[in-house]
DNA sequence: GGGGACATGTAATTGGTTACATGATTAC
DNA sequence: GTAATCATGTAACCAATTACATGTCCCC
């Protein structure tokens, strides 16, 4: 966390909200935050030496601009670098399907369809996110995009032949739900 | 946490420490726990009622088996059927990715083709725990599985096709790295 | 004057990890 | 006899969420 805020810093001054707010536009689908972690997180960065902060007052607001260090720079550098596990732990529905021998078919089967719905509206929104982005955004965030929606995607179908897969079976005549 | 547990629980006693074994060989890739999350989940479950312990004793050696109670199989197939986002939260090297301009191309791709390689060991580790589980896993436990299989093999081809498409605009001559 | 977006923050809690501590059993 | 694995557990710590608290700005 603390390093993408700095990854997010990298391009000039931003407020905890800015932050927030890009976030959710365009690292949301693999990175996000809540404000509750976002504010503390810029006070342990600045205590840390890695951003300063300064409060511009804009009319009777004041905002509170942050902006990266050279050593926040150099920290930041040094994490781009650092290896990164592929792991993708806590997948819910996954698990869910793990234990699926203890539900009903047709249960099961609408639980499939209804995921698939909801990866469906995550893939329009990154679709409609893609379209505002080209131009102002660069090459290498533009390919995480890309692979916001090629994974929705691939989820997409890979979940519709699953409920082919559930619906051949149950037409079979096969076992369903929990008798225990 | 809670839950997947009790799932696991659902076909029998188990101990904590065959928890932990079997998670490390079936669900790991998508949802895994260390031994300080599985004893205390396993006690405070006990304390809820869901799950009731027995101490079996096995030489000079005593063994805590847990099982499920009906409060505990009823909080389970509750859980079970409710909806779950498709929410993956936290992918770090897509947000390396995300941050990519600031890493001279080389060492970008370096990053990639290294990042390539530990997915297609994770691949190859679930391909061998598909043919151990082939027969003794259900149906569902082999469509997570399976999941894992195409998740990953999506994953590999990817990443490749994103090597060569940086690779190529390498070879044109692009703005690389970080002069800030 | 009320609702929504802007803007910043804290406190309580949750959900987990790592490291530590201990000891038995098995296989070499 | 010693290393690996079996087996259970606790304490310290950490990262992050939710809920709360506060107030501004702007538009209808």
């Amino acid at each position: 966390m603390e390093e993408v805020i700095l990854g997010f810093l990298s391009s000039g001054a931003m407020t905890g909200y800015d932050i927030k707010q890009v976030m959710s536009v365009s690292t949301s689908f693999f990175y996000d935050a809540s404000y509750g972690s976002i504010y503390p997180t810029l006070k342990k960065l600045e205590k840390k030496g890695f951003v300063t902060s300064k409060e511009v007052v804009e009319g009777r607001k004041v905002k509170v601009f942050y902006s990266l260090t050279d050593k926040g720079r150099k920290e930041f550098l040094k994490w781009l670098e650092k290896p990164s596990a592929p792991a993708n732990t806590k997948y819910e529905f996954l698990a869910k399907l793990f234990f699926a021998r203890h539900l009903p078919k047709d249960r099961l089967l609408a639980m499939v369809s209804r995921h698939i719905s909801e990866i469906r509206e995550v893939l329009s929104k990154l679709q409609m996110i893609e379209k505002e982005m080209k131009n102002h955004a660069d090459t290498y965030q533009m390919y995480t995009l890309k692979f916001g929606i090629d994974f929705f995607t691939f989820l997409a179908t890979w979940y519709e032949n699953l409920f082919e897969e559930i619906n051949a079976g149950t037409e079979k005549g096969e076992e369903t739900g929990d008798g225990q």
